[in-house]
DNA sequence: AACTCGTTCTTCATATTTGTAGAACAGCAC
DNA sequence: GTGCTGTTCTACAAATATGAAGAACGAGTT
């Protein structure tokens, strides 16, 4: 199949060509100059070899080999439909997925989204609230707020937004009654909080079990918020993020007992998809939200 | 759906470069230059709306909007796919289709044709000898041997070859035994041979009738060559054409009772049908056989 | 018989598309 | 590192397609 056909536009034209009956009425209905469709039908006539019309005074009367490849023509308007139809689709606003832990969607934050939806009340925002670590590559999701001591996918769009960094804390009532660890050594002779789950990576909790043996730990929660409950509580210690409880230290309701170890500090990013950034809503979310989130965690 | 998809021809380049993975490969399957590839790519994304290729030093990514697409831009190149095969199968050379009395496809005729098909082997012609008028119009046949008294379609090509007339003979022996008739006003009183079929206008017929009621008729036939022979063997009268008993008149066989009434008078023509005659092997055809066939009936 | 209407064709100036050539860049092999 | 290869861009000249205007033509209408 040597002689492939090339001009595919020129079909548009016979289409129009055979319903209107002329050059100059099909000129009028796709927009063109009555010359240059008799001219695209000439080309056409001359590429297939056929003689596809009988041209008079009256008009183009199409012959039969014209009406044997009218139903074909009409497949590729079919296809131009279908294509139509789907670009139309693809443009469509589609929801904005955001993933990220469920500690990530605070009252702050949720503020933040809440007033890009008075701004655009078009768009929708979904939430994906999981532990889990959804592959933005594949499409599960368009934004990824994310803590991360490894580094990204580099065909992901990735905005930093502060170094989340670990420590352990006390209520000044526990310290008053056990006294409190001043590194990480001395963990083992108090009580201590751990998380874990098993379908997230246990990098907290392995840290700790270094300096306690996971059959001495106080208890292991599968929630984060319990395990942060636990210890306000005073009635243990446990390994809290600095920026969750920077207001409780502030006020006095935690003491940090040592300084962050550096081997738990975590890259706290914003992540994008490149086919998502791509969609003009995304891109508008993102505009308006990053700076506003970042200046959340500034220092 | 007023946003209607009009560059057709760009889904083919389209498809190149999904396939290929960069403008410049798909610019040498498609033969044009890299630039162009690039630039049509912009159109489409500018005309759709979307981004279909992330571009970079190593080529055009598509883009999962660029996938989604595809399977729509293969039914375009499915039917330039059909279109190329029909064309194709449109131009290849079919049997020439011929249609005329059975008379017409005389033995030097017949030469004609054998002269033809010696010189074109390739070209097939196929003859459908039939009383009944083929619509060539409609496509039954291409070229038709006709007799005809009316107007032919005006959509026809067509060359008049002669005018067929008829009169009425008998042979020396009958003539001997019952005289022959000086005008068609004394057939009553003779013998009179017939030709009617149901499904042909019985014009010679009903010139007879007029003078000779059909029940005194001495027999009616359904098939022109039994009623010449019945002529030929001296049992009566009948209508002949003067072309077809040219040589058996000359040499005395028959004899012509009165001059060959002018209402007889019937053209005799080769018609082509317009839709045929665009065949190159139509065309072929009648120019080598037109003049041949004239030149058998030319005064 | 003269007019109008819708049509095709022709011509020419203009607009658009294409190709060529070369710069710039990133990955890869030596 | 250095050079090679395959790639995208950019700029400009050449080729091509387009549109506007008008001639010519035939059919239908007044």
């Amino acid at each position: 199949m040597k002689n492939e056909f090339r001009s595919w536009s020129d079909v548009r034209i016979f289409l129009a060509v055979v319903r209107e009956g002329s050059t100059l009425a099909a000129s009028k209905v796709l927009g063109l100059a009555q010359p240059t469709v008799a001219r695209r039908i000439d080309a056409l006539e001359h590429e297939t070899g056929l003689t596809l019309f009988v041209r008079d005074t009256r008009g183009f009367k199409p012959t039969k080999d014209a009406m044997a490849i009218l139903p074909i023509a009409e497949a590729f308007e079919d296809a131009a439909g279908a294509l139509s139809r789907k670009v139309q689709d693809l443009s469509q606003p589609r929801p904005i997925r955001i993933t990220g832990f469920d500690t990530n969607f605070s009252e702050r934050v949720s503020q933040i989204f809440n007033e890009f939806c008075a701004l655009h009340p078009k768009i929708q925002i979904e939430f994906l609230p999981s532990m889990q670590t959804l592959d933005l590559v594949a499409g599960e999701a368009d934004i990824a707020l994310r803590l991360s001591r490894s580094p990204q996918d580099p065909d992901l769009i990735c905005r930093t937004i502060s170094l989340a960094r670990y420590s352990v804390y006390g209520t000044p009532d526990y310290a008053a009654k056990h006294g409190l660890p001043t590194k990480p050594e001395e963990l083992a002779e108090h009580a201590v909080f751990s998380f874990k789950r098993s379908d997230i990576r246990p990098t907290l909790h392995d840290w700790l079990t270094h300096y306690v043996p996971e059959d001495k730990l106080a208890r292991i929660y599968s929630e984060t918020s319990l395990m942060y409950a636990a210890v306000y509580a005073g009635q243990g210690l446990g390994l809290l993020n600095l920026r969750l409880i920077a207001a409780k230290e502030k006020a006095g309701a935690v003491i940090r007992c040592f300084e962050p170890p550096a081997a738990l500090n975590a890259e706290h990013m914003v992540l994008i998809a490149p086919d998502a950034y791509r969609r003009a809503e995304v891109k508008a979310f993102a505009k308006y939200f990053i700076p506003r989130y970042a200046a959340l965690f500034k220092d």
